[in-house]
DNA sequence: TTGTAGGCGTTATCAG
DNA sequence: CTGATAACGCCTACAA
């Protein structure tokens, strides 16, 4: 379809080096040839195979992204980011987007891989040993963002175990009787990655233990408004926060308690994380913790290229503040 | 750094011919030959090439999605639909964002085109005649969503103006006797590409010519608050609805609201555009209309596919069905 | 200033 | 059953 450097060269009558030299300008052409060649060029909408190209020197500096779900909208807000960061940097970036199966991702990343990505950014749904060892058979570098895989694959993550313990704080601070943490179900421990999550649980027990004479319940399932409505009009008078692990939930739960005619906080607490941006729509403003997603993006990149880069790279582990958002609803 | 066919080859004392046809399952081949390429490519974690591949028979099986401003919400719903629509015809998706400037775009569509993909799905920024030429120039199936750019090109949309008229018939319905249209700021015409917010427009004002008994105004500014408010103050008896063509500023019109005390559709009559999937965590539920987001994104990957398939195409317009959507803000 | 030759990894064709 | 050989489009020596 698109012309070729080939077919430039003979409707010029010379050959493809001296088209290549005037079009790319290495070596010195003849200011006759030169122009006539770029004439042609141009009128033919010449445009390079980045295909052939990168076949040839083995590079292709592009960077694919996997992204989850993006009804979530949890990571969404990154790809920005991510973008920007990438073409600083001379990058190109491939977003495919997972519908929250595990099978897709394989098939995505296994996707960029053959493409010849130079590297590729996810945020796991996969988890496990398996899933570790699929990750380094490709021999590409890899950042994980959000979710571990493992220790032998760079992670970007904030603290989520001590902003969890920070909420936590948060809430008892203003007098709540009660703390239930409301996350995804438990149940997919071990066939899907929810690290995220497991470390805030981790973070909320851990500060349970410290703030021994509050009650505490954790709710995990996937249908978890009958059990919100059961801990509310169970105590009705025992003041009550919800500490969600992620906003997606809380705003269900707000959504809920509305219907209900229930005024927050004045009938109870609510807390969410992540800070995702559909919060500006909302009021009263949710409190909330900022994981820092374009942060961690951006980390997540330079980090990338880094691993590209570098002979020699050993995986870290990169952490980024978090923040406590004190808004509205505890 | 992976493994090639050749070295396979190598490794097994054969020619990379009969390596293919053990890996590929062409011809036949020895029992022990191929069950030992196919454990050598397995150790290796072969992985074919896929640059080369397609440069070889000069197809890449992948489409090339450009999508604007994440945050905004629209348009991203559709990734999901197009990634899954295009996986069953068996091309790969691959996405790239751009954000909000007209340049970034033009680099982008550049960007795939250079990589080869076999066709482009745009939300367009860009307009006008110089785009068109541009688009064109490529040589490359492109399907325009929503936007159009030029009847050169594929474009897939519902009838906005229809919809509109719709909308202000719903409103008028409820006895309000003023109806605002608010949209993005008119000036950028002939910048931008707003034309389904134009077509809106244009049914908006037909509608009103009808119901010439009602007072309309048009407010498309960056800053449109003000405007609401001086609306609603100027003759706060009249009962008042805007119509925004976008979700997003009506959300917006209802943060405000709330924050003034006012109830919806008390105070004021709120109606929106696309049915963004936000929606679900706002009550009372905003009065819009669905644009049929994931339909569009369907009909705009079989539309490119074809495209690609066919050697005689020739651009078409296709309109698909909106529906109105008559919640609780009006 | 210009051209020739070889290679990147894959595939298709044709010949043994 | 197996193996040369050429081709895809581009790039980089090396030679003229």
């Amino acid at each position: 379809m698109a012309i070729t450097v080939n077919q430039i060269a003979q409707k010029c009558g010379v050959s493809r080096t001296t088209v290549l030299r005037a079009l790319n300008g290495g070596g010195s052409v003849k200011k006759e040839t030169k122009e006539k060649i770029l004439q042609v060029a141009e009128e033919n909408n010449y445009r390079p195979n980045l295909l052939a190209r990168s076949l040839n020197h083995g590079r292709t500096m592009s960077l694919g992204v996997v992204t989850i779900n993006i009804e979530n909208m949890y990571f969404v807000q990154s790809l920005n980011t991510i973008n920007k960061e990438a073409d600083k940097r001379g990058y190109f970036t491939n977003i495919v987007v997972c519908d929250e199966s595990l099978e897709w991702e394989r098939k995505l990343i296994r996707g960029l891989a053959e493409r010849q990505m130079e590297g590729i950014m996810i945020n796991p749904l996969n988890q496990g040993s398996e899933f570790e060892e699929f990750l380094l058979s490709l021999h590409i570098p890899i950042v994980c963002i959000g979710n571990q895989v493992s220790e032998k694959i760079t992670t970007v993550q904030v603290n989520e175990m001590a902003a969890a313990m920070d909420a936590v704080e948060l809430i008892a601070s203003k007098r709540y009787e009660q703390i239930v943490f409301v996350c995804p179900p438990l149940e997919v421990q071990g066939q899907q990655n929810i690290y995220v999550h497991e470390q805030r649980l981790k973070g909320f027990k851990a500060a349970m233990g410290i703030h021994c004479g509050l009650h505490s319940e954790v709710v995990g399932k996937k249908e978890f408004l009958p059990d919100i409505e059961r801990i509310l009009s169970g105590n009705p008078e025992r003041r009550t926060a919800f500490l969600c692990s992620g906003d997606s939930y809380a705003l269900t739960i707000k959504q809920w308690g509305e219907k209900k005619n229930m005024k927050i906080p004045e009938d109870f607490g609510l807390m969410g994380f992540d800070d995702i941006s559909v919060l500006q729509y909302i009021s009263p403003k949710l409190t909330t913790v900022s994981t820092n997603l374009e942060g961690v993006a951006a980390a997540a990149v330079v980090e990338l290229i880094q691993q590209i880069d570098s002979e020699e790279y050993s995986p870290k582990s990169i952490i980024l503040n978090y923040k406590i958002l004190d808004r509205d609803t505890l």
